[in-house]
DNA sequence: CCATGGGTTGACCGACCGGTCGACTATTAT
DNA sequence: ATAATAGTCGACCGGTCGGTCAACCCATGG
């Protein structure tokens, strides 16, 4: 089972990284099983399809993010800016790493695939979905508390946050676009600028 | 050449629905000419390649832009507020309209293609770009003018203008991954809330 | 009346796609 | 020792991919 489990995380990181440095469609099975040094055979062993897969690197990755920097940057030890300011950093230099490693600045998992896949693929289009919900939880959390210990002023804090997490992606993808990292970081810090009013309270 | 002149139209637009609709990789050359109602070898004929193709279809809907809902958004006559609440109204029907239609929210043909493509083909890439500095552009003047009439407090006009492409874009990925058009109007408005100040003049 | 050339046609190409399958091997429980 | 099971292997499947090509159609100009 040792055996086993190396391979299926072999086959999952490989193509983690294929499908984000370039595309879901455009990363074969077979390409995969070539790098990962996996046979057909056993891809379909441990996968079902290529649509199980995605899914399988969709919360993998998640995994990751929520464990990794996601975890770090919404530190409750940080103030809630600062908060918001170490996560515009971490995304800066992880998209400044990979540029430097490969030459092509991937962009945000998530992102690619929602703008690819989400308009052929409801089950796709709706893990990705859940991904963006929790993350949009964490911006949630970081908005309330500020509010409450009077950093700004009071606002709707859920379509802040989610506004928030638009903006994120958004500077990632003309980042990617431009090829160019140096945009997340100038345009990340204005993330905190943003607010939606709360409805007016007849 | 009239009748040449059709059938090159037929076969762009049809392509430009069905890039934008599904995706790049997705879309083939056969069912394009299957829809079009054109020959394989008069689809070459007129294209050399499907990134030919391609580079067409992002020309075609930049002008269509440019002379359409872009021209009307940033109209002179409109105060420089007025516009951007124009803009995310126009985005917000158009992605409804397109939603009632065909079921699914397209996006923005621009922001799909810039993640889909920007790692493989630099040559997408940079037209894609270019179409973004352009729209970029008519963001800064409106800040500029902005600024100007005393409507806002001085700021970076430049990168804020690029911050506020940002944010559309995103907000469009957002509502494209929950597949729900308004998400555009509720989150569109905060556009005018994003600001990125002016470099420190020492 | 014929030559020229833009436009059309559809069969065809090799490569590759996601996925299947039967044979085989290594591991483990009984 | 044996039987069952988990995992490996790689040839093979039908279908599709982007792209090619030689033959043909037909309007125009000389």
């Amino acid at each position: 089972m040792n055996q086993a489990f190396d391979t299926r995380a072999r086959i999952l990181s490989t193509a983690r990284e294929l499908f984000h440095g370039r595309s879901y469609a455009d990363v074969g099975i077979k390409e995969i099983c070539e790098i990962a040094q996996v046979q057909k055979g056993s891809f379909y062993h441990f996968f079902p399809s290529k649509q199980d897969l995605a899914m399988a690197v969709i919360d993998d990755m998640a995994d990751d993010w929520a464990h990794g920097f996601v975890a770090e940057a919404f530190d409750r030890d940080l103030s809630p800016l600062e908060r918001l300011d170490y996560l515009i950093d971490a995304a800066y230099y992880w998209q400044k790493a990979a540029k430097d490693l490969e030459g092509r600045m991937p962009g945000c998992l998530f992102g690619n695939l929602a703008l690819e896949v989400s308009t052929r693929d409801e089950v796709i289009r709706a893990r990705i979905n859940a991904v963006f919900a929790k993350a949009s939880t964490h911006f949630h959390e970081t908005l309330d508390e500020a509010v409450e210990l009077g950093l700004i002023l009071p606002l709707n804090t859920q379509s802040t946050a989610q506004a928030m997490l638009a903006y994120l992606e958004g500077v990632i993808l003309l980042a990617k676009s431009h090829n160019d990292p140096e945009v997340v970081r100038i345009l990340g810090p204005a993330i905190k600028a943003l607010r939606i009013e709360l409805p007016p309270t007849n």
